[in-house]
DNA sequence: ATGGTAGCTGGGCTA
């Protein structure tokens, strides 16, 4: 099993790039993050006639999450498009079973600054994301939590750690929030497969960081034991953050047996 | 250095 995660930063604009990547990858499930359109303009058809079912859960202008799947595999009912009890009119969550292994696609807040609103809006956030994957966690063995994180786990997902360090997205209650989550059984399973550093996921669009690999490694998938127990490999696909007019993020993948 | 770019929207917010 092939499992990626892209945020796309407006899946209307980067349409064409998703349905190209698809066609060249060919993964049997990938999560999309900042759709940002309206449930009625998600194009369904599209991803049909390349072979995919769709699952979305969309707003007006930001945040928005997707997970397309492969025909032949099989969609539980129980799909949830929000954190149980974390009243939240951002749709940042998706959760769907898929051929027996619970997928989680995430879009983290991003926090805008420590000590910011914002910034505590994503402590809550994550502080209930965690009850709830602890729930979820007593009812699957078999779960893929992936997404667009905003957290680098550490110093080595950093391009020049001295400027970033105790910033946004990689602040010391960003990290504990983050090593709580993995301590309820999950592992980075990009950090499985690689252990060099200056391998990023995001690239600010200002400043030419993507040309200079000043990046960050916040796009995530966190398996959890069973299914560490059966990953092959992971990395992070550059090549579409080099395309004309691309997201910022690169997506990431992970294989199954 | 408090900018720089991108997307949505139609001025300002978010990232």
């Amino acid at each position: 099993m092939k499992i990626a995660s892209w945020n796309v930063n407006s899946l209307r604009v980067r349409q064409s790039q998703v349905e190209n990547w698809l066609l060249d990858q060919r993964p049997d499930v990938l999560v999309l993050q900042e759709i940002k359109m309206t449930d009625d303009l998600f194009p369904e058809d599209i991803y049909a006639e390349l072979g995919y079912q769709a699952l979305w859960s969309g707003q007006k202008t930001y945040n928005g999450v997707a997970i397309l799947v492969q025909d032949g595999l099989m969609i539980d009912s129980d799909v949830i498009k929000a954190i149980p009890g974390f009243e939240d009119p951002q749709q940042r969550v998706l959760a769907a079973t898929v051929d027996g292994v619970r997928i989680v696609d995430l879009y983290v807040p991003n926090g805008s600054e420590v000590g910011s609103e914002k910034y505590q809006y994503k402590l809550d956030w994550f502080a209930a994301l965690q009850e709830w994957i602890a729930e979820e966690r007593n009812r699957h063995e078999k779960m893929v939590i992936l997404g667009d994180f905003n957290i680098a786990p550490a110093d080595a997902d950093v391009h020049n750690p001295k400027r970033w360090q105790g910033k946004i997205l990689c602040s010391d209650l960003e990290r504990q929030a983050l090593e709580k989550l993995l301590s309820l059984g999950f592992v980075d399973t990009f950090r499985k497969f690689n252990t060099e550093g200056g391998q990023y996921s995001w690239w600010d669009y200002r400043s030419g960081g993507f040309a200079r690999n000043q990046g960050l490694r916040i796009d995530l998938i966190l398996s959890s034991l069973a299914m560490e127990g059966v990953a092959q490999d992971s990395w992070i696909d550059t090549e579409p953050r080099g395309w004309e007019q691309p997201s910022d993020h690169a997506p990431v993948i992970a294989e199954y047996l």
